[in-house]
RNA sequence: GGGAGUUUAGCUCAGCUGGUUCAGAGCAUCUGCCUUACAAGCAGAGGGUCGGGGGUUCGAAUCCCUCAACUCCCA
């Protein structure tokens, strides 16, 4: 034989790949007679590079798009990248400070010149990764969120947003990340575990000099910015101090003693330190009691003059400091060590500093009504539908979206300044000068605008894409272009819950708020791809395999369904090499069920009525199964249809049907079972095409020389047919019996090589005629009879059938005797248990009349079984 | 501190409105096999008090209470 017994996956999917794009298999266009089927790619980062996550959630897309298009649907999958900003902008400050270049002495136009020319050369690296693990996305269509057309669609929702009032200027406390000097979005930070100390410090009582109080604060560089002490006002160990003011150490400033029921009195000491500067609840206390705000820090986190001490210290060190300071000024009590839970950057992993700061907001409250009632009202589906109470509990408690960042990366926010000191918001600086002029009677020219030096929160742009890869001008016009009626709403999205909110949600948002309607029909939400330690695959870490690498090692189709074999709906994924290592073995599986059919010689003079059975049986088994594998499907259940699909095709398939059907060695096959047989693997084909297109498109043009619109991509997925289950059942009943003999056989340590005789006793001998030649084969008996009594013979039990073995003098009767007995006695508890409850009269008023003919049933079932145990057992003597 | 979720075999997970899908699957483990499609394989086997405790019920992995552990979100 020709074939190699080893699948070689690389020339396979280079070829089909290259087919398929050569071919437009994956493109989609407009087509009002065919029902569209659509996803939108979450678009990675431009600068990103595949990893593991990237893997998993790309093959979902890919099975759900190959399996919709296989179902007629117009499948159209639209890939594209993000802008990134944040992500972006860091790794080419990196960059340019390798070489030498600091982003400081560059212009915003210097420095987005070299963040583009790095874009076009490196970006979009991860979409060419995407087509090896055999992506089907419609390529033509790549989109970026910094394409003309969409920054314009981004614009424009800007200043609609703006005109509808929605988006204002506002001082806020925000995530400031010194490092990034930028800010962030609470979502951007993340909250870790910090050690610690917690500073005692003792604040005189102001008219005393022996009196004092004592505060626990864990950062003591922030005292000058203190503004007053709060206590609780039913703190008895404080009453004294009520209406009395305390003066802060070192800078020796007056501040009033508060009273305020938020106040923790188990913490610390119970007096707090309000610093409305520099931490978020001491500012809502701070406009709750319309105290002042002191702000003691730089941008950079350095301390500035209205700190007084340690002026251009950085917060840290001055932390040190200053507790020395105290120290020295007999003012610190003591120290402890403590851990706190303190914010750092995503990105840039600094420690956040709660900082006041103009920022620009979009309002939250009305614009996400309609958001949240799509997916309380399961309008969109997530799945896994726990989601939906996380949903629920962000759009109650949701905060007004900070939009604006200190970047240069990204769509620059379209509001101008104005000598007067007002601004407009205008898509471009033309629109915005005839605004001005007109709005505050101005003669200005463009000369005396300038524009606002942030741009605009990446999610800002991508919150637009269900949209705007198909139509960028809907946001103004209102009126949905050709692509986008047809397209939209989209059907699945596929992407991690951790970007629910930061991405999914706003999407949802902005769907309604343009298009009136949702953006998707139903959210895939998969889980995070860690390690064996549980920890979560990044590159910091190096804990991540290479995709492509692994890809090479293990095939794509391998590596496709190693992914998916573990990985049901928003569970994380522990990824382990044994998955991949089980899809490569999987592939190879079907590889060599095609080379063994492949290789058989038909011989149209032979009869294959014998296998009809087989073939009959395996059918009623594909179409059992292909409901099964349907119904995972429109459940979102891909790991349990993939799985159902392995076990029809390694179990019943490879190790039942062509066993059952397979001619002796050298000998042919008849013609009908071996084109039975062929149609048969189409079908099996076709179901396993989603999960590994390439294999089984090599194999679909094996089979047969195809033309391009006969190729496996473009097939139909098989139509579901009743099935009979009493021909499955049976089927399981007589495999049960090939099992208990190879059981035996085992057992005893005979030869798979001696044929044995068999006799069953049973009321239902057509059930084991039918498969005969079957039984024969695959037990490897000699002879098959039916009959009452056999001498010196091991048996065992199927149902109520019982069955013997002769083994002449070499029975160990005490042996059989014992096993037997082992099977009697438990089977005897069992009826007992059964019985037991027939006769409780209140289980039989009880339970519904199904349940009772299943109890009659198991009865009746265990008493036959307990008779044929018995009758073999005054057999042996 | 508030909220949500999870806990079933060594691992990863199924298990629908309580009752034949009721204790399951895959992997891993163990025992035999290089039986001409496949050792990336074949045949067979073992393994769980369904996190602990209590309750409801004729009947609980499933419903209720409680405790514990872990995870996530918000503060």
């Amino acid at each position: 034989m020709s074939i190699a017994s080893k699948y070689e996956p690389a020339s396979a999917e280079a070829k089909w790949y290259a087919y398929w794009m050569e071919h437009k298999l994956f493109s989609s266009s407009v087509d009002p007679n065919k029902e569209p089927y659509t996803i939108v790619i979450p678009p990675p980062n431009v600068t990103g590079v595949l990893h593991m996550g990237h893997m998993l959630n790309n093959t979902i897309q890919d099975v759900l798009i190959r399996r919709a298009r296989m179902q007629g649907k117009n499948a159209c999958w639209v890939p594209g990248t993000d802008h990134a900003s944040i992500a972006t902008e860091t790794k080419v400050v990196q960059l340019l400070k390798e070489k030498g270049i600091d982003k400081k002495d560059l212009t915003r136009e210097q420095f987005l010149t070299h963040a583009w020319e790095w874009k076009e050369k490196y970006g979009g690296i991860i979409l060419e990764q995407l087509k090896k693990l055999g992506a089907s996305c419609d390529w033509d269509r790549t989109a970026f969120t910094m394409d003309p057309g969409l920054s314009d669609a981004v614009l424009s929702v800007f200043v609609d947003l703006h005109q509808k009032g929605k988006i204002y200027r506002g001082i806020r406390m925000v995530n400031w990340d010194p490092k990034g000097q930028t800010a962030l979005s609470d979502d951007e930070v993340i909250m870790k575990e910090v050690a610690s100390k917690l500073y005692y410090i003792n604040y005189a009582i102001e008219g005393t000099t022996d009196q004092f109080l004592t505060i626990a604060t864990t950062r003591p560089e922030t005292i000058m910015a203190d503004v007053a002490i709060c206590i609780n006002p039913e703190d008895p160990r404080f009453t004294h101090l009520k209406g009395k003011r305390a003066i802060i150490p070192l800078i020796n400033r007056s501040i009033p003693i508060i009273e305020d029921s938020y106040v923790d009195m188990e913490f610390g000491t119970g007096c707090l330190k309000v610093t409305p500067a520099h931490d978020l609840n001491d500012y809502e206390l701070g406009v709750k009691h319309k105290l002042e705000v002191i702000d003691i820090l730089n941008d950079n986190g350095t301390l500035n003059e209205k700190a007084q001490l340690l002026v251009g210290e950085d917060r840290f060190i001055a932390r040190k400091k200053i507790g020395k300071l105290l120290e020295e000024a007999g003012q610190l009590q003591k120290v402890e060590e403590y851990t706190s839970n303190v914010g750092h950057s995503e990105r840039s992993d600094a420690v956040i500093e709660p900082k006041l700061s103009m920022q620009w907001f979009l309002k939250m409250d009305e614009i996400t009504q309609p958001a949240f009632k799509a997916v309380m009202e399961d309008i969109i589906q997530l799945h896994p539908p726990k989601f939906k109470n996380m949903y629920r509990v962000w759009m109650e408690n949701v905060r007004d979206w900070c939009i604006s960042r200190q970047l240069w990366w990204g769509h620059q926010i379209p509001a101008y300044y104005l000598p007067n000191g007002e601004y407009v918001v205008a898509k471009t600086a033309e629109e915005a000068l005839a605004l001005a002029n007109q709005k505050f009677n101005t003669q200005y020219s463009l000369a005396d605008l300038t524009q606002d030096e942030d741009v605009l929160d990446t999610w800002f742009s991508s919150w637009l894409w269900p949209i705007s890869v198909f139509d960028t001008d809907v946001f103004t016009t209102g009126k949905p272009n050709q692509e986008l009626s047809y397209y939209y709403p989209t059907n699945d999205l596929v992407t991690a819950p951790e970007i629910l909110f930061f991405w999914v949600a706003r999407m949802v948002i902005a769907g309604y708020e343009y298009m009136g309607e949702k953006p998707f029909k139903n959210v895939y939400l998969t889980g995070i791809v860690r390690d064996k330690l549980g920890r979560k695959m990044s590159k910091s870490l190096g804990n991540s395999p290479d995709p492509l690498e692994l890809i090479a090692q293990y095939g794509a189709d391998g590596v496709r369904t190693g992914m998916l074999f573990s990985s049901p709906a928003g569970n994380d994924l522990p990824y382990d090499d044994k998955l991949v290592e089980q899809g490569r073995n999987f592939a190879n599986k079907i590889w060599n069920a095609f080379r063994l059919v492949k290789g058989w010689e038909i011989d149209p003079s032979l009869d294959g009525t014998a296998n009809a059975a087989s073939i009959e049986w395996f059918e009623q088994r594909f179409y059992q199964s292909l409901s099964e594998i349907n119904e995972h499907f429109d459940k979102f259940r891909i790991s349990d249809a993939l799985m159902a699909t392995y076990k029809l095709v390694w179990d019943d398939f490879c190790a039942w049907y062509l066993e059952m059907i397979k001619p002796a060695y050298q000998q042919p096959i008849d013609q009908a079972t071996y084109d039975k047989t062929l149609e048969i693997f189409e079908n099996i084909l076709k179901i396993l095409h989603p999960f590994m297109p390439f294999i089984t498109e090599e194999l679909w043009h094996q089979i047969s020389e195809r033309s391009v619109e006969n190729s496996l991509i473009l097939a139909t997925w098989p139509e579901t047919k009743r099935f009979d289950a009493k021909i499955t059942e049976d089927a399981a009943q007589v495999f049960e019996v090939v099992s208990q003999i190879r059981n035996l056989r085992a057992s005893k340590g005979m030869s798979p090589k001696e044929a044995l005789d068999l006799t069953i006793r049973t009321q239902n001998p057509g059930l084991y005629t039918r498969f005969e030649s079957v039984l024969i084969k695959l037990a490897n008996l000699s002879s098959l009879q039916f009959g009452d009594k056999v001498e010196q013979a091991m048996s065992f039990v199927v149902k109520a059938d019982e069955c013997f073995i002769p083994m002449g003098d070499s029975i160990d009767v005490e042996a059989e005797k014992a096993t037997i007995q082992k099977e009697l006695d438990y089977t005897k508890g069992f009826l007992a248990g059964v019985e037991k409850k027939l006769s409780n009269e209140r289980f039989v008023a009880g339970a519904p009349a199904q349940v009772l003919e299943m109890e009659r049933k198991k009865q009746s079932d265990a008493e036959a079984k307990i008779k044929a145990l018995e009758a073999s057992l005054a057999q042996l003597g």
